[in-house]
DNA sequence: ATATAAATTTAGGCAAACCTAAAAAATAAT
DNA sequence: ATTATTTTTTAGGTTTGCCTAAATTTATAT
């Protein structure tokens, strides 16, 4: 059930393009992830496919079964472990340590993760904000926050909506609801106005006042 | 200039069969301690070969050139510095380490090392009392010991013998002298005597009494 | 010194993970 | 709806590092 670091970085790419909502991801998607070209990433799809790790049909995509999901999680886990490790305790700055951890993170030995994480005191995010998953793949559901506050390229579920509704009225209009997936798009940083992808399908801009009264969590 | 993991592993492997006097390696003895066959070291020697990290010439077996000493140095460095790492601050215990410390010493970043050797605070020595070589490759010279303190299997090299001419006598017959570079083979636990190898040729076992007698460095 | 044994090298193959170029399927455009 | 475009897959190739079996060289033993 160990993966090579190859299949460990398509696991890590498809389930970064797939988003909470495990939406299907593209081969030339991940192709383009990973500088690689559509026909090894189709290659990989099999060997990946036969481990049951992933759902492939020939041209449709892929989704990542509970399995491969769980795997990729693990991976992630480790990559944001080392980067924290990095950053708190090697002082590297986070601009750093992302290549670093690419390769930390593909390390095999079930024991020195977990007794990094002890070490490390079990932190909950890494240097860039991002959950770091507990040993089971489990991310703990982050406090909610303003979606002013998320960072970009960033999803994010909608939490609450203050109860003006004259707010709620016009958020139903563009699509947005208790539960809808966001993807920060694009923020604009001189008016704070956000461009968002709802439910991986429409586009939408935002004011920042309109951001600013909107709760979600990562 | 940098080496796949399997050319690092090599060249370790070389080095430790080497010893501090660099003495030839044959390939069998590298196949046998890599678990590969003698007919992929031949391969892989021609590789190095070519990169200049080892003198090879056919049927003869292998030395490593100045440049292989210092990439091997720096490998054993890397695990020495995880080793360190593993034991003082993840707690792990000295018979689990060496598994892991097999992989992180490939993971490829000199600031890593670097920012590693300093968080461990210059550590000299890895827990099983192997010294660290420093960021040129360089073994600091340990401060000398008695031979009947050096672990089996070691290499050291003599630095003292105290003056009785009738021990410096009989040391020069069996072939010991100052810079003399002894193997300690084994120890027998019963009469605390030892089989040596000097200078990779004879075999000599010394009594307990002359081992407490002579004064070496690693 | 010659035969036997052991060590080493060569020759030919295999699997993983990549590639290019051509074929097939899906999507978009008139 | 049919053509054009894009996406994906298939069909060979390449490289790295390993393998087995056979050939060669070196070492050992009578």
């Amino acid at each position: 059930m160990i993966q090579t670091t190859s299949e460990e970085n398509y696991l890590k790419t498809i389930f970064h393009h797939a988003g909470i909502s495990n939406n299907a991801v593209t081969t030339n998607d991940i192709a383009a992830s990973l500088g690689t070209k559509a026909a090894s990433v189709t290659e990989m799809l099999k060997k990946l496919s036969a481990q049951k790790l992933i759902r492939y049909k020939k041209y449709n995509g892929v989704t990542l079964t509970d399995s491969g999901t769980k795997q990729a999680l693990l991976i992630v886990r480790k990559h944001r472990l080392w980067e924290y490790f990095l950053v708190e305790k090697l002082k590297f700055s986070w601009d750093e340590i992302h290549e670093v951890a690419e390769q930390l993170e593909h390390i095999q030995s079930e024991t020195l993760v977990e007794r990094l994480d002890s070490f490390l005191e079990h932190p909950r995010f890494d240097p860039h904000g991002d959950p770091i998953p507990d040993k089971k793949g489990l991310i703990k559901k982050s406090d909610s926050q303003k979606l002013i506050d998320v960072t970009e390229k960033k999803e994010a579920i909608v939490n609450l909506v203050t109860d003006q509704p004259e707010l709620l009225r016009y958020l139903s209009k563009i699509g947005i609801s208790i539960g809808s997936k966001l993807k920060v798009m694009e923020k604009n940083s001189f008016d704070q106005s956000m461009l968002l992808l709802i439910n991986g399908k429409n586009k939408v801009l935002i004011s920042s006042s309109i951001a600013n009264n909107i709760s979600v969590q990562l």
